[in-house]
DNA sequence: GATTTTTTGGGCTTGCCAGCCCAGTTCCTC
DNA sequence: GAGGAACTGGGCTGGCAAGCCCAAAAAATC
């Protein structure tokens, strides 16, 4: 795996080659979730897709453009599904802890970790020219906590003593790091009292107007 | 990389040779942590630690027998570290917050993250077989805060409803997800804002008797 | 329909690197 | 001092995998 900038242009692709990048796409990024990036290769790829190498190389020059294409595509669906409205803008402290429980009840979680943030940590310290995506995506997760956060300042749900930026970065430290300790000790407690933990600190914000809303323990 | 059940027996080295196999660990440990584990290869370890490559097999017949054996001496020096008496058993919120000053502090941070966590990480997916020297080394660092949190509990400075297990898994969360977010982000922020927020939440339950103690903001 | 572009296939090439070979030097034990 | 064990040196080998070659097939364009 080796620095390289022979990125190709985004052009525009028939409606099939974009199903079959979509397709290498989709292998690529569930084969990286389960194995990593150093154990996934492009015999195993090829497979798992059906395509040949060629094809491979065609719509995906070198490996750093399919992890970059994988980030991408991570990125967005962790981003989507922080933003569908299931979550309701995060703009309530159940909205929060509905999130935790769900990636607490996510069976993968304590496998193989975060979607997004197991493949950052592989790659983070590599040559390859995805620092900026990354850090673009981490950002707009932490945007999405804090403008939540900000939302429930203005409902008053929360007091304006609490920092949003701040807040939102324990959500975000505890997730990523909560998966790591969930994925070492192979079960889902660090990430449940972390999660746990970090929104009853939110809560603590709580405002009594809001506090009669009942909590379930 | 690969699978393999060829980690020698540790046997009884003559001065001579243990000097050269702790010179090889130390510089592998700092390439690995500098590069990562992937990027570091024996002719660059060779180079740094002064040896050859028959050296190297000697002291450590696979890439995976030098792993573990860093993953071993990175983890007595972070456990070590902790347990100094600078933190003083971390009895108190005043030595949890001298410990995240020191880190947020730590110039590498925002560069090549923490040292245990950051292996761990771009390992914890492939095969090596070093999953339950890392699943030991986390649980006996979250045990220390546990531990520290226990003694507050006793001392009276943290009251009975606080659960030590939970906050130590938030505190250890913070710290690694908030190492990972400031890696990415390249600035201390994420790390400082997830560590003050986890020791604040310690501290919402102080007892009224501890509450004397000034806390600098 | 002819030509061009896009998609696809089969497999080869080359460089990297972990592990290993062969043997010399130093140190320890009897 | 002899022999064996430990330490050390120089460099080779073979397998892996990323990237590339050559060309056929399908689709789009004129």
């Amino acid at each position: 795996m080796k620095a390289s900038a022979g990125v190709r242009e985004p052009r525009k692709l028939t409606d099939k080659g974009q199903a079959t990048r979509e397709r290498i796409l989709e292998h690529a990024a569930e084969l990286i979730y389960t194995k990593g990036v150093h154990a996934t290769n492009n015999e195993q790829l090829r497979r798992a897709a059906g395509v040949s190498g060629s094809q491979l190389n065609h719509y995906f020059p070198t490996k750093e453009s399919l992890v970059l294409a994988v980030i991408e595509w991570r990125a967005e669906r962790v981003l989507s599904f922080h933003r569908s409205e299931r979550f309701a803008s995060f703009d309530s402290l159940d909205a929060l802890r509905d999130w935790a429980d769900f990636y607490v009840g996510f069976e993968r979680a304590h496998q193989e970790g975060c979607t997004l943030g197991s493949l950052a940590s592989e790659i983070i310290k590599t040559d390859l020219d995805v620092h900026d995506e990354l850090a673009k995506a981490f950002e707009q997760w932490g945007d999405i906590f804090r403008d939540g956060l900000q939302r429930m300042q203005k409902l008053g749900r929360i007091s304006a003593d609490a920092d949003p930026v701040r807040l939102a970065n324990l959500l975000l430290s505890a997730f990523q790091g909560g998966m790591l300790l969930s994925q070492v000790q192979r079960n889902t407690t660090p990430l449940r009292d972390a999660l746990q933990a970090a929104i009853d600190y939110v809560q603590t914000f709580e405002t009594s107007l809001d506090s009669a809303s009942p909590r379930v323990q």
